[in-house]
DNA sequence: CTTAGTTGTGCACACGTGTGCATTCAACGA
DNA sequence: TCGTTGAATGCACACGTGTGCACAACTAAG
């Protein structure tokens, strides 16, 4: 099996398991290599005769170009690594789903990795060095500013999304948390809500800390009045089950109990509602009012019809492809912070 | 800034922009690439102290061998396909969750495709070999015969999992779909409803049709009694919406409609007990008894608390990735139908 | 017919690695 | 001392492609 080599008869060698190679194309149509290798390529010195002839003979052998050989060769894939962390968060799946067909759509592949580990995250980017990939989107986890030198030292894009940090040679994507905290803070208010409340993970997150503080800013005036009340509320979990526990916690006194409650992401507000509504009876939004942010697909169902803030994922998605491109064609681009707008969207939970 | 080199003193040719590779540590250790190149890959012929002086030269190098390069002549990569088709699904995203951690955690990494369009199928396919994969999953559409053989040429070992297709060359895995189905009829048998409904998306689903079908011929004797009906329903999409427009339709008829469904996915069960409960002031299972099927994380959400029948995806990524190990690793196996046991999970709905 | 310009194609090198085979060297028994 | 053995390492080739440069053929102008 191992270097099993056989001479035919015209005295070419062969390997026995070898496929189809543009060598064997060539051949075939009488022409170089490098003839062949142009027309795969579409190169516009290549006449429109053999052109054809070429990429003919190579269909009928069933040839296709080794992108691995090609990568070798121009030391650049079109591999583009996507680093994030379990399938677990709604949004970050609908970001992740317009990402890998945008990215297709642009000729490139999308190699995914798993950064579950915190700790692992500076060797698995580094890893995905080793794939000559020619970009890499962040969508979980922050990047050492040593493994930023690695990138920048090869030239190799680097674009987080709704991240923290600011990585020499990086681009940073986060929609407007900001202004989605100040809208969400104007809705409660206006709806004579007296006793709100902002629910995030224990910790936080960078995304729901600035929300947060959007919002308590925004009710800061109000708040000096004494019109009404704040609590910093906190769940375990960043998902369904942390929203769900949190509000058996926090809304049983149902005097002092808030009544109006800003949720860091819409999976959270879900739990939250459920808890509300079926554990303990209250009326959404009559009782409770809710606020979330994402505009994930399920708080459009009908069971829960959540008033939140959107940020699209399509959009996001977009602008990070593009900045990608951009870098990979070779603009150099400072590094950048770009923001995408936010929409409020009224449904019936406030 | 192409075909830049330059002369170092010691009369060695540099490329400016080169990274560190395997040369530069075998120089600066004072030993071959050869070695270098066994060192790395930990062989069992180097003597402990030059490996190890290697390996730190590396390390402080910055040293990373490159799998591009390594694929190549290898004529095999570590990559391993993910043929997908968006991520929308619950149930799939849930299994591509566990598959690509179990992928990763094996030595090799996930490059996803998606094939929303199933005309592109054979060709992303073909893509795909241009890759060198070691091997590919896939989760969405039928590969044709044609793309088979190509692989099977290769050596290249292919697994469809929850599909319909009997690839040659292919291990094929599904959950026990027929018992799934024959639980379900059971435990709405036993529930004492009498009207009873399978619903699917229209022109159904692989797994689907299986499911159903063997529902209604676990109820075929009871049927043919005439102590109970049966009815087809059918919803146009097979997710949240389709099952929710589904209910519209079908439960309007309170005096008629049926009171037991069985849905083809939990997904559209979800839709369907929403569009019963919110809009159609039904109760579930007073009025409306429901069984879903995969056991997503959404059925054991507090809103619905779904009885269903569970597959599990960490197994089913577990069995996959099992079978692709083997078949990489060299094991000539016959083609194989695996077939994963399903699990009947009580909970509210019936 | 000569010369300059244009168009199409081939030659040959480089990309960075894995590995079969040869080679070196030290140890050891006779 | 010599021959043998085993361990450790180096040499050299192959993997399949892209591309700068040279070169041939052909056209057009003088």
């Amino acid at each position: 099996m191992s270097g099993d080599r056989q001479k035919s008869g015209n005295g070419v060698e062969k390997k026995a398991h070898q496929v189809v190679t543009s060598a064997d194309v060539a051949r075939e149509a009488g022409v170089s290599r490098s003839t062949v290798s142009r027309c795969m390529a579409d190169d516009e010195r290549i006449s429109e005769a053999t052109r054809k002839r070429v990429q003919e003979t190579a269909a009928q052998l069933g040839y296709h170009v080794n992108k691995i050989a090609s990568s070798m060769n121009r030391r650049k894939s079109d591999l583009i690594g996507l680093v994030t962390s379990g399938l677990t968060d709604p949004f970050r799946i609908e970001f992740l789903d317009c990402l890998i067909s945008q990215i297709q759509q642009s000729g490139y592949r999308p190699l995914v990795i798993d950064v579950s580990d915190p700790d692992q995250m500076g060797i698995s980017m580094l890893n995905l060095l080793q794939y000559q990939v020619a970009g890499v989107v962040v969508t979980s986890g922050s990047p050492s500013p040593e493994v930023g030198t690695h990138y920048l030292k090869r030239n190799v894009p680097v674009v987080l999304v709704n991240r923290a940090g600011r990585l020499e040679g990086a681009d940073v994507i986060n929609c407007d948390n900001v202004h989605g905290g100040e809208l969400a803070a104007d809705m409660l208010l206006k709806s004579g809500k007296k006793r709100l409340g902002f629910l995030n993970v224990r910790g936080g997150t960078y995304s729901g800390n600035v929300r947060g503080e959007a919002f308590v800013s925004r009710i800061a005036p109000r708040l000096a009045d004494g019109e009404i009340s704040f609590t910093s509320l906190v769940c375990d979990s960043a998902d369904y089950d942390g929203g769900f526990h949190a509000g058996l916690k926090y809304l049983a006194d149902r005097e002092n109990a808030p009544d109006g409650i800003f949720c860091a992401k819409d999976h959270i507000a879900l739990g939250l509602m459920d808890a509300a509504r079926f554990e303990l009876g209250l009326k959404v939004p009559g009782d409770l009012a809710v606020i979330g942010f994402d505009d994930i697909a399920a708080a459009r169902q009908g069971a829960y019809q959540l008033t939140t803030v959107r940020q699209r994922a399509d959009q996001l998605a977009e602008m990070t492809v593009e900045r990608l491109r951009r870098r990979i064609g070779g603009d150099a681009l400072g590094d950048e912070r770009l923001v995408l707008p936010v929409e409020f969207i009224r449904r019936q939970t406030v």
